[in-house]
DNA sequence: ATAGTTTTTGCAAATTATTTGCATTTGAAT
DNA sequence: ATTCAAATGCAAATAATTTGCAAAAACTAT
């Protein structure tokens, strides 16, 4: 699927970064550093929280990860960049990514319009999903 | 331009509160808690900022204010919904809301393909305004 | 207007995510 | 194996945001 998630260069193959680095290549959605940090220690990892933190900060610096805030939230969410762009269910919280985003194919028009060069966008669409429209909960 | 922006029935109508929606009614883009305190001490009012929280935090639960997260930021924004799509220059962090945002056409598209029913999106666009291509900054 | 009731405010203290300093450990180059 | 910069862990520091509580301001009904 993804293509294989290098160390940026100039960077050290720590085992920390490595292992921080399956975890968002495992990922189906954006998660929390937390997040990260329980699942290591689930699979038997003693890490600290800084250094997952100072990892994040740099890969997001590198462009390899990206950084975002869901609707309602108060803490970073970190994903690899094909999962940025993600619908949201109010009711339950599923997240599911969208693959294609058609906004890619308004970028002209945004070009025409404002005369701004695009690098790069993220959308967060939220909504309610098909499980939580059956069970119709008030 | 926008529709009249109402306290929400049920709460009282104070200064506070009132400086505070203006505030938001003449910005142009989304703007820090800070900016609403620091603006409103230019005008003269002394206001605290957890007023600016709590009564933002209310706006927003009663979907009058959008908050979000700038790349690369850290503390939240707040603005009116029609607000809530913008292009931001990475070099010069000019913020332009994207007026006719041209998501709304996929809408059914998203439907169609991940059955949700949607009932919002943001979308943040960032790239390098027309001025910063000019002033080609390395 | 006035008194009573409830919300809102302001302040200070608390909380929470994230960052940082520093001593120690580790990866990579020699 | 030795060396040295980069990375880690821990504890302490920060910064944004939240909360408790007493005082002030808004509504309400008189």
């Amino acid at each position: 699927m993804a293509e294989k998630l290098e160390i940026p260069k100039g960077y050290r193959h720590t085992k920390q970064r490595k292992a921080i680095l399956e975890i968002l290549e495992k990922a189906e959605f954006p998660i929390h550093a937390e997040d990260i940090y329980l699942k290591l220690k689930e699979n038997g990892m003693d890490i600290s929280l800084s250094t997952i933190y100072r990892n994040l900060d740099m890969l997001t610096k590198e462009g390899l990860v990206v950084k975002s805030y869901m609707l309602g939230e108060d803490k970073a969410r970190f994903a690899l960049p094909d999962k940025k762009n993600y619908l949201v269910c109010e009711k339950c919280g599923k997240i599911v990514i969208i693959d294609n985003c058609p906004f890619d194919k308004f970028k002209e028009e945004l070009v025409e319009v404002h005369g701004f060069d695009i690098t790069g966008h993220s959308v967060e669409v939220y909504g309610v999903c098909p499980e939580c429209k059956k069970t119709n909960v008030g």
